[in-house]
RNA sequence: GCCGCCGUAGCUCAGCUGGCCAGAGCGGGUGACUCGUAAUCACCAGGUCGCGGGUUCAAAUCCCGCCGGCGGCUCCA
């Protein structure tokens, strides 16, 4: 239903001739001052609902311009697609018994070509347009065939035991997997209200790493030069990763034609959760994945089994998702991500599964090196029934790999576009879930996007494809690092970073301005090593500038003075080894800090501070 | 998207039953100090009180709308 309001001085109109559907009509015309004109079109899918919401509408709109006299005019003019005449003069009526209790009501006849004269008031409010959808409707429309089989769907929750047996989540004993637990229960049920800011969002902006743009859309955030830094090394480390494991970088566009009809079909899926950019003809869409420009890439491409399994790589910076402004959180939830994405042709289900498993064992190995061991995080196993009765052994196997239970989400019948899916979920301190790494087996879409490889007996053959984000979207990993950052304090330790990932790996900090010269001698070392190394220069007493490397969590904090210069060893304190009552302190040579250094980061890309050495230098950036 | 709470200096916050010049600490600048491991001292400069309307003689303070943040619900390719 759609309304146009114009609040007018007067109006005045007189029926001219009948339609074939025309109601009766008693009199010739009617002049109303000081009126609310609600021009109104009854379309298809109105009902009684969609007539009590108008009522609402407008009674809402009348009484804020102040109008106690409403005139309802049915005017077919605003809807390409109307209703029947006899549920638009039903539909028509009830509006008009609507609004009785409340107002002087008339109505127009319905059915007439009628001539008029209004006089719009011409106030801010006097002319308003509405559209009205009953409830539920508009979402309806947009449920295809796939979602509404996912309401029908049924999930089953049970937990995998290191013993290989299924246990229904109900029935299972927590006891000593206190953070599963917390997983499934945030799975399943969700959780709690906690009434503060999460604490990765106080160290991003604290830290100087990332913050919000509010001139921006919501969920997309700058990164300042330290969280630059970190988000680059995740990226580098990832790419390297899946270069090193046989993945062909590349690179696809970020937007792509709504009505492409592969794409459309894949979209249909997903209700309104993008970004829509017009261009001169076309509208796009901002890609939520890579797998749009991988698929077609691969659909275009020559492919014989010799080139299986075929792994193919991209670091999406960025993908679009508009989430519900409810959702997006810090680091955590974003509208603008990076995400590495990787997808692998499988010949057949055998060479899938291989994959699968090949991806899920570096999928720990590569979390391990961004910071997060094993038992911290959870593993969730999605399947299908069918898959899983075919392949319990090698589901039962999937719980080896860690040695820990694991959470299974069982469907009855399959409405995504995988058999099987696994993920890892990092807890955080308040007792949130949120997926990291993941591989699932499509079965869908090489059909939909029509991509083939050509076997040994000359045929074209529809591979598996293995979608996998080996440490899920790098924001993230960066609010993982936080939260377990957090959660070290709230045990009493310091927080920290990854060495590897440090900004400032050594800060050198000289006595006085006298040890200034040597300071800098020693840093330059240092940097030439290939060490992120700086220089508090300022004008500032030891104890300040100690404790501002130490509110930074610089690693090793190196003092210079009298005694190094004559030794010419130098004073570090080690974070790791320190708590916020007793520092580790460690007398040592240049060069031995240099090696350990190198040695806890080796595997690790490295890259230059992006920072001036000197923090008399630096600006702040909040 | 819906509901609730919040938005004052670069940061953290006080003031907010309407009315004295809108405040503090940190941070920043200047000067003194030249220092041995988590905050040296003094002085100075910083504010469209989120934005836009409204009520009032008078609005940071009350009302409405919008923007942004947080939490919950919903959702998560």
């Amino acid at each position: 239903m759609k309304l146009l309001l114009i609040h007018a001085d007067f109006m005045e109109y007189e029926l001219k001739r009948k339609t074939s559907v025309a109601e009766d009509a008693k009199e010739k015309g009617k002049r109303l001052d000081e009126v609310l004109v609600v021009f109104t079109s009854v379309e298809k899918d109105d009902d009684e609902r969609t007539a009590g919401k108008a009522v609402e509408d407008i009674k809402e709109i009348a009484e804020k311009v102040g109008a106690e006299r409403i005139l309802v005019y049915p005017y077919a003019h605003l809807s390409p697609n109307l209703a029947d005449a006899k549920t638009g003069i039903k539909l028509l009526r009830e509006i008009e018994t609507g609004l009785k209790d409340s107002f002087e009501v008339h109505r127009a006849p319905f059915g007439w070509y009628k001539s008029f004269n209004i006089s719009c008031k011409g106030h801010p409010l006097s002319e308003l347009s509405r559209e009205i959808v009953a409830e539920g409707k508009e979402e309806e429309k947009e449920f295809t065939e796939a979602l509404k089989a996912e309401e029908k769907a049924k999930s089953y929750w049970y937990i995998l035991t290191p013993e290989k047996e299924l246990v229904e989540v109900e029935k299972f004993d927590f006891k000593g997997h206190e953070n599963l637990e917390k997983f499934v229960r945030y799975e399943i049920a969700k959780k709690r209200a906690v009434d503060r800011i999460p604490p990765h969002v106080e160290y991003m902006q604290r830290l100087q790493l990332a913050d919000y743009e509010p001139a921006s859309d919501s969920g997309h955030m700058r990164y300042y030069p330290k969280g630059r830094l970190i988000k680059s090394l995740l990226e580098t480390y990832i790419t390297d990763k899946c270069v090193e494991y046989g993945a062909m970088e590349v690179e696809t566009p970020l937007m792509y034609d709504r009505e492409h009809p592969t794409l459309r079909k894949y979209l249909e899926r997903f209700p309104a959760r993008q970004y829509i950019i017009s261009g001169d003809k076309r509208e796009f869409f901002l890609r939520f994945a890579a797998c749009f420009g991988q698929f077609l890439m691969k659909h275009d491409a020559i492919i014989t089994y010799k080139n299986l399994p075929l792994k193919m790589y991209e670091l999406t910076r960025y993908s679009f998702r508009k989430e519900q402004r409810g959702e997006l959180v810090g680091l955590r939830r974003l509208r603008a991500f990076t995400m590495p994405d990787m997808h692998t042709l499988a010949r057949d289900m055998e060479e899938a599964k291989q994959e699968f498993l090949n991806q899920y064992k570096l999928a720990v190995e590569v979390l391990r090196d961004i910071g997060l061991e094993s038992d911290e995080y959870e593993t969730a196993v999605r399947i299908t029934k069918d898959f899983y009765e075919e392949n319990r052994e090698f589901i039962h196997s999937l719980v080896d790999i860690l040695g820990r239970p694991i959470l299974i989400e069982m469907w009855d019948s399959r409405f995504f576009y995988f058999v099987l899916k696994f993920e890892f979920n990092f807890v955080d301190s308040l007792d949130k879930a949120s997926a990291l790494s993941t591989v699932q087996i499509d079965v869908e879409n090489a059909e939909r996007y029509d991509i083939s490889y050509v076997d040994v007996d000359g045929e074209k053959k529809r591979p598996y494809i293995l979608h996998c984000s080996l440490s899920g979207a790098v924001e993230r990993c960066i609010y993982a690092i936080l939260e377990k950052a957090y959660m070290k304090k709230e045990k009493g330790e310091l927080p920290s970073l990854p060495l590897w990932l440090s900004p400032t790996q050594v800060r050198v900090i000289p006595v006085s301005e006298k040890y200034l010269e040597k300071s800098v001698e020693i840093a330059e070392r240092l940097k030439d090593a290939g060490i992120r190394v700086d220089v508090d220069d300022r004008d500032e007493t030891l104890g300040k500038k100690v404790r501002d490397a130490s509110t930074e969590w610089i690693p090793f904090i190196a003092v210079i003075g009298e005694r190094e210069v004559t030794e010419n060893k130098i004073m570090v304190t080690i974070r790791e080894e320190s708590t916020l009552k007793r520092q580790k302190k460690e007398l040592m040579e240049v060069e031995d800090l240099i090696a350990r250094i190198k040695g806890e980061c080796e595997g690790k890309p490295f890259k230059q501070l992006p920072l001036p050495m000197f923090l008399s230098a630096r600006p702040s950036f909040r």
